[in-house]
DNA sequence: TAAAAAAGTTTACGCGCGTGAAGTTTTCTG
DNA sequence: CAGAAAACTTCACGCGCGTAAACTTTTTTA
């Protein structure tokens, strides 16, 4: 192959035969040239297979392109889905999206911010560590680009996106008195609102139902839900210190380890006869379709999550205004029954 | 607060009272800069945390300080542990890792493949998808990029780290066969090679024992490994086409699948008495540990696999030459004795 | 303490592209 | 078909920083 390789917009233009003002308004909006223009322009990339510098577009650039999304543990499953179908939506407006994870860790989160920060983003989408954030930091952040947050509302930035606690958590509450032992609710020590939200939301609704609310809290702050659920359920079944056989945990990754301790303890789970508990979580995680029992949650609805949190993103970046008011958008969760409860 | 911004690294040098010369120089390599020198640039980095633009720096540097990192399925946590990690290691390198996922779709790895290209990166490390790759575009991008290829072994590159699968899956077929009725061995359609060489080594090491190899292989290409193993496992048990009560899967996300599957046919999984069947995977998978009941697997030595990866990029990236040969490095699995077999 | 070596300063250029101004060509309008 | 509008071309500058050359100052060495 004689095909010298292009590797600048000026090579490009002169190859294609355009000029280079031309050619890099075509790369920031194709539909901003002249159909004939256009048309020459795509043969040559065709050809030549270029791509302008990315560096040197950003550097340029009043505003890039790109997006970022902090999300506060990607080994989650439920995190990792999330920022994929972000991902998908960000590219398919023509954005740019950057992928950082805290990895639980107060200290990864502000890396990241930092780094997202010197990227000089258009946009983010942060769903916030919680508790373990740097707060103070994340509000400078969003003060200085456009921000969404979503999962833990820290009333942070424009916007924010998330599940209605109070409604899911409502909605199983009144399904398992309904059906069952009343249930008591088993919480680790919030690293997030959404904890904190779910445990007063099962207070309301038991109260609303004319039950008495029992909360168990147990372990340490950690990320490491499933064995922080095992190890704690273990030893409350060993105890008998359980209030109820029923038991709602504040998500679903807890109840998997819920479920693994009754396992071991020779306890069978569900809501049939010859079973000696429940367990019920909240998320509908994508694991719990495969635990032992199946296990009985709420759905969040991650779909419409991401849609409007990048809506609402795109909105605000065009819009450019900084209203100072906080919009928060919740969505249902749905009763997912399955065996476990 | 009257600091006006710093913005540019000549307003921050002529802040510090250094030439911006001496802060680039700096910045690249902070020990390359006299002590006293240091101390009074890092004194002043206090006072205005300033941070040199990125796309001025990576535009006019050689070579970049970007890694980039290709997984094929990011809602794996098998996967996304080992992207936490390898990300640590290239940040404490002073590196900048760059984190893609393929979501399993040769689409999305080949568009990793040509964004990464656009980042100009210094090094890659890529666990390709398999058979979905476009390998050849793989190759032509290890030509030009030094890479590392991982999990995966595709022939790409200069090195490849990986697990030895003769090994461990030796070892597990040793186990099974001396502690109970002799395993079969359940596939879905390999995604990668890993599942072709392990089927290998399953046949190997029950030919070496003298036992007849038995294969089971169902299902389509996917990477829902889970809902592939309860769906299977589930019509298996029910059409008693087992050709035994011990299964080993190709892996623990399939065996996951297979341990719901035996609970929802009513069948009790493990080694004790009363147990139906006996089910064993691959790979110590972060959820195996939660599994109903413990999921007896063979361990995947992560946290080796990853130095190794990243030492052996440093390595080729830092003598620059293009040996044409490929060194694979593969380290042994560890027998996980759990409950489920 | 003088000479050599190391580190810093000043000056200058270029990376590849966005973007504006001024002029030219093409396309649209009536 | 003429005039207006749109699109293109040429020319030029600047983004923020890496980096090289030539010179000056500080530190090390003997």
């Amino acid at each position: 192959m004689s095909e010298l390789k292009i590797q600048t917009m000026e090579e490009f233009a002169s190859a294609s035969g355009i000029s280079r003002p031309t050619v890099s308004k075509y790369f920031n909006d194709p539909g901003s040239v002249r159909a004939s223009t256009r048309e020459r322009i795509e043969l040559a990339l065709k050809k030549f297979d270029f791509r302008p510098n990315i560096f040197a577009v950003n550097q340029n650039r009043r505003n890039t392109k790109n997006i970022g999304i902090i999300v506060p543990y990607l080994a989650d499953p439920f995190f990792a889905e999330m920022a994929r179908m972000i991902e998908r939506q960000c590219i398919d407006a023509g954005y740019w999206p950057i992928l950082f994870s805290s990895h639980g860790q107060r200290q990864s989160e502000i890396s990241a911010l930092e780094t997202l920060r010197s990227l000089k983003p258009a946009g983010a989408l942060i769903a916030p560590l919680g508790r373990a954030s740097d707060l103070e930091m994340i509000r400078k952040f969003a003060e200085d680009v456009p921000t969404v947050t979503f999962d833990s509302n820290q009333k942070i930035g424009e916007a924010f996106v998330g599940s209605n606690n109070f409604q899911s958590i409502g909605l199983i509450v009144e399904y398992l008195c309904r059906t069952g032992e009343d249930p008591c609710f088993f919480e680790i020590p919030p690293v997030n609102p959404n904890a904190l939200r779910r445990r007063k939301a099962y207070i309301e609704a038991m109260e609303r139902l004319g039950k008495t609310p029992e909360i168990i809290h147990a372990g340490e702050q950690t990320w490491d839900f499933e064995q922080m659920g095992l190890q704690e359920g273990k030893r409350l079944i060993a105890e008998r210190k359980l209030p109820s056989n029923t038991v709602l945990c504040s998500n679903d990754r807890i109840a998997i380890g819920w479920l693994a301790a009754a396992y071991q303890m020779g306890l069978r789970v569900g809501h049939g006869p010859g079973c000696a508990m429940r367990i019920a979580g909240h998320d509908d995680h994508p694991w719990s379709r495969f635990t032992c029992p199946p296990l009985t949650t709420v759905s969040q609805d991650y779909s419409s999550i991401v849609e409007t949190s990048v809506e609402k993103l795109f909105e605000i970046m065009n819009s450019g205004s900084k209203s100072g008011v906080l919009e928060e958008t919740l969505f249902d969760g749905k009763l997912v029954l399955r065996e476990s409860a």
